[in-house]
DNA sequence: CGCACTATTGAGTGCTGTCAAGAACTGTGG
DNA sequence: CCACAGTTCTTGACAGCACTCAATAGTGCG
């Protein structure tokens, strides 16, 4: 029977996900796994901190940020989740969700419920499923890593290259950076300032490093950039 | 046919550990999937940056801490491991391993490849693997906005907070933490220097919060910590 | 066109990093 | 058991970077 859920078969983001290389029949099986949302806008919640948890979502267009709000009011911003990428694990260790997440552009995500996870063995996505988990602890290990350095222009450029990573692997050009989230959401993100953060755009514009618009950074010298990113106190 | 390996039946962290829920049965075919280590050595390797990965570790006992090195030469501790605790999960992403891990204490790390987690599942200890990976990006998290908060004595509050919670779930006294890495591992993993964890640890010591040795953390001022980790600025 | 919101820029303070010296601990050998 | 050397940890003085507060400029929207 013909099921209205997931339809993998004709997904953008196929090849990111978990449907990466699987056949037709793989595909077609994948979607009746996975649920996706109706289109979300800017601002609508994809679930909210305290719902019951009981799956995770992987990106299927647009961007999504989740975020915490601790005990003084404040939101924390703990990340950006482009298409393909994985998100919600956190709430998987008690059941619950502790933190929320709103898309920040339009898109929608795919729920995968925990007990699917055997049928997504046994149809060949397992190995999918692995790889987007590793991807998604190597880009928060890289995110600590980057959270350590305690300099602000470090800490923007490594941003702006992990973004470029993600470009390529989206088959996107890597050097126009999408980046639809305020200025205030990206500084929490960073651990800094907002007025920090525009410092930081600010020098390396001057500078002739990139061009900055409100939702879009170009890279103009993606190897000074680096230099920036991997720069120690000096 | 007895098999040499896993041995979960007699494991101290049995119930930390994928073998939470199941019955003897299920402990003996768990077993099957898990492959100790070793007793390793304080300095000794589980894995090195470079190895191929083909599957992640859970500790059974000791201490363990990843880390890796940037381009400058200079080592990043991103995580320390206590019993039940699952690493090795970003080298998922690429098939080898990003980050090294070694023994901090005298322990063992058990290896579960990832052709076995069709077989997991089968046995029962599918939901605890979801439990432990959601409890690891919980931690990562936490970790994560920790290092968001600039005050050095947040970080390091928090931190001997988490830890206490971890004493709690292995069933340990939440007021005595083993802190059994050194100081200039636990200030990289905090994102500061070693001066200035020093620094802090002297003043939560004179102020009568904790009481502090080389190896151990006493609480001494469990809601007076709670106070300094979530003060914003102020 | 005017309002609300967001982003940029400026001036001053405070915390943390840096450099440097001294103290405490660890392990080895006599 | 003690002496000693090497390492690890602590403490101090100073400077630099990021945060805070405040004002200005830019953007989007009705």
């Amino acid at each position: 029977m013909p099921n209205p859920n997931g339809q993998c078969l004709t997904c953008p983001t196929r090849l990111l996900c978990l449907g990466a290389g699987l056949e037709a029949d793989g595909l077609r099986e994948l979607g009746e796994c996975m649920h996706p949302t109706a289109p979300q806008h800017k601002g609508e919640y994809l679930y909210r901190s305290g719902d019951p948890a009981n799956g995770c979502y992987i990106v299927r267009s647009g961007v999504y940020k989740t975020f915490a709000i601790n005990a003084g009011g404040e939101e924390y911003v703990t990340g950006f989740f482009y298409p393909g990428e994985v998100l919600g694990l956190p709430g998987l260790a008690r059941g619950s969700h502790e933190e929320s997440a709103i898309a920040i552009d339009t898109g929608t995500a795919c729920r995968l419920k925990t007990e699917m996870l055997p049928a997504l063995w046994s149809l060949g996505g397992g190995a999918s499923l692995i790889r987007l988990l590793g991807e998604h602890d190597r880009q928060a290990t890289i995110a600590r890593i980057s959270l350590s350095q305690s300099r602000a222009d470090c800490r923007v450029a490594r941003f702006l290259l992990e973004l470029s990573d993600r470009m390529v692997t989206q088959g996107r050009d890597p050097l126009v950076l999408p980046v639809p989230m305020s200025r205030t959401d990206l500084a929490s993100y960073l651990g800094m300032t907002l007025e920090s953060l525009s410092r930081v755009v600010s020098r390396l514009t001057r500078t002739g490093l990139i061009t900055a618009t409100r939702s879009q950074v170009t890279v103009l010298a993606p190897e000074q950039l680096r230099t920036v990113a991997h720069q120690l106190a000096d």
